[in-house]
DNA sequence: AAACCTGGCAACCGCAGAGCA
DNA sequence: TTGCTCTGCGGTTGCCAGGTT
């Protein structure tokens, strides 16, 4: 249900504010996000009583704010996993971010243009195209896959046999971030978030914050974190892996039903997750049957993907 | 010490798609 | 059906800190 522009649109637009924001704002964001949970951004907004447009208060929550975000360097692991991921799905930043836990497609990005392509850029020029296949290549950041070879690795993802399906497991040995970010930790930290509404007492307030680079908020956040999983007797953050990385995390009002009912059975109980809700398929909205990849079908990707020993979790079948 | 350069990254912009009146 | 709004995504810009000259 839309609200009429009570303002007036030129009023409102002359009031935004733009560009960094303060600690002030910030605040009120957190503040704001954790006592109402999800909502329409324009009115968070306003509510919130934030001289910003909604588009920019979702872009500060989902980009620096929200809770579950892993900040720092980027591990080798997540290195190698967003190199083959970019391979597979190119600037799909939201698709690849969404298989890492705690990045943002925002920090995916900016890590390819500025570290990544570059690096890529170097191995290229020095490596010869004849030795490709090496998986030390794959290592090194040349993937060795072409639109062909990945149908063929769709197609032969039944057969344990074919080479391609070899390929696969090369893959597979060579990157295994999944096993340390998911492996030991079979719950999600959507569920707590899906929980919004029931956030418990240690999410309620929120103190000072201080930092660095308008990023204040990030440590406090994380603290709280701490004390919510220790509320909830959750593993530590390193496990935390969102469903859809990006906006699963905030989109309760839409999530909130499924989350529920896959995650939970009652408040404290954790489920296994499944599969479409590791790869975000169905919170993105984009069903599998319609997710094409240029002349390859994403289904078949990920079928083929999720073939790789180091995705340890359950498919519903 | 100052000017300049560069890399990293936060934030904005424009577009497309979905949903609603 | 049409038009409007909202959301999400990818590309781009611009600021800032650190390094170099």
């Amino acid at each position: 249900m839309r609200k009429p522009d009570l303002m007036g649109k030129d009023n409102l637009k002359m009031k935004l504010r733009k560009g960094l924001w303060s600690p002030e704002e910030d605040e009120k964001l957190i503040r704001y996000m954790l006592t109402n949970g999800h909502g329409c951004w324009s009115d968070i907004a306003r509510n919130a009583g934030l001289l910003r447009c909604g588009k920019s208060c979702r872009l500060r929550w989902i980009n620096y704010l929200r809770p579950d975000l892993k900040r720092g360097a980027f591990s080798q692991q997540e290195e190698d996993l967003i190199i083959h991921l970019h391979s597979l799905l190119g600037n799909r930043w939201s698709h690849i971010a969404a298989r890492l836990s705690g990045r943002t497609d925002n920090e995916i990005k900016n890590f390819w243009n500025s570290t990544l392509k570059k690096r890529l850029k170097m191995n290229t020029s020095t490596t010869s195209p004849n030795n490709r296949s090496e998986p030390n290549d794959i290592l090194g950041g040349i993937m060795p896959i072409n639109e062909h070879d990945l149908m063929t690795m769709c197609m032969d993802s039944s057969t344990s046999t074919s080479s391609s399906s070899m390929q696969s497991m090369v893959f597979a040995e060579q990157f295994d971030p999944f096993s340390t970010l998911i492996n030991n930790n079979h719950y999600d930290m959507t569920t707590v978030s899906a929980g919004f509404p029931h956030i418990p007492p240690c999410m309620n307030q929120v103190g000072n914050v201080e930092g660095h680079h308008g990023n204040y908020g990030v440590l406090e956040l994380n603290n709280k974190m701490e004390l919510l999983e220790r509320d909830f007797s959750l593993p530590p953050l390193e496990g935390r892996r969102s469903i859809e990385g990006n906006s699963a995390l905030i989109d309760v009002k839409s999530h909130n039903n499924h989350f529920n009912n896959s995650c939970f059975n009652n408040t404290n109980q954790i489920q296994s997750t499944k599969v479409e809700d590791l790869f975000g398929f169905e919170n993105h909205g984009l069903g599998v049957e319609n997710l094409k990849m240029g002349e390859w079908d994403f289904e078949g990707l990920m079928q083929d993907i999720s073939s790789f020993p180091f995705l340890d979790f359950q498919v519903d079948q």
